[in-house]
DNA sequence: TCCTACGATGGACACAGTCCAAGTCAAGAA
DNA sequence: TTCTTGACTTGGACTGTGTCCATCGTAGGA
């Protein structure tokens, strides 16, 4: 993760200890947070940062396309920092819980022009939905 | 629609002025909106109808498998009537339109079994983005 | 026609996200 | 090293979306 903070800083950005906090909050495999929760992580960094900082730097991740933004249930957004790795989530319906997933094949290959209504299309995302493991065994 | 309204009372539905209208302003192909247009156009129909209402009556709605809750953008959820016909949907980026697509293959048949981490998989939603013939122009 | 349980109401509340004015500080200049 | 400045942070107010609940109203069966 310490590369999207030399990226950044090669883009220009000013270096903060609470933009340092948020980065280091987001680094690793399979990480899908709210804001709220990426803010509740980042405090126990450093106390004082503040919910507003931690929306506007995600935001600003997410346009320079380093974190994806996924909205997997319509309640709170998620960010997920594998952004440089093309997939797509599987999401366990009854906890939530997500996992980034990678599909043999790419939808967008599959919709036919005359399913495209005079739209420019530019990318396809998949949200598969199930069981986990553990809901799945709960629920037997 | 009224097919609707049949099946909904063949369940035991109650029925009532405010389901019917809610009912009514579901009708209709491509038809994507938020609980606040329903209640928006529902009023129109009948001016008393309370925001809780339309709620409670839209829940249902999904949870008896008769509308489809689409979550585009982290915003508002949407409410899709055409629930006996799968599909999936084609979003603009920039004025958020929302249409109905087939793609012609299921992308739940793409998920590997190496790649489902013990899930148990049901469904497969696909959301293509782009921009739409409009927005495509105004922005050339 | 009467009853009553189911549905509607509206207001309070909770959560997610945005905005803004004022204060702070990273990093380049001297 | 200190100075300077504009980018960044802060906290609180505000908006939009959705839920909850006590109370009232009414659909539809007896």
């Amino acid at each position: 993760m310490s590369d999207l903070l030399e990226r950044l800083r090669g883009r220009g950005w000013r270096m903060t200890s609470q933009r340092r906090v948020v980065a280091q909050v987001l680094d690793g495999d399979h990480v899908h947070l709210t804001a709220d929760e990426v803010h509740a992580r980042a405090a126990q960094l450093l106390p004082e940062i503040s919910r507003a900082t931690v929306y506007n730097t995600l935001g600003e991740l997410v346009s320079l396309g380093e974190v994806i933004e996924v909205a997997t249930d319509g309640r709170a957004r998620r960010y997920d920092p594998n952004a440089h790795h093309p997939h797509h989530h599987l999401v366990c319906s009854t906890c939530g819980t997500v996992r980034d997933v990678h599909p043999s094949r790419d939808p967008l290959a599959d919709l036919p022009a005359e399913e495209r209504f005079g739209f420019t299309v530019a990318a396809a995302e998949v949200t598969y939905r199930g069981l986990c493991p553990s809901c799945t065994q709960a629920g037997a």
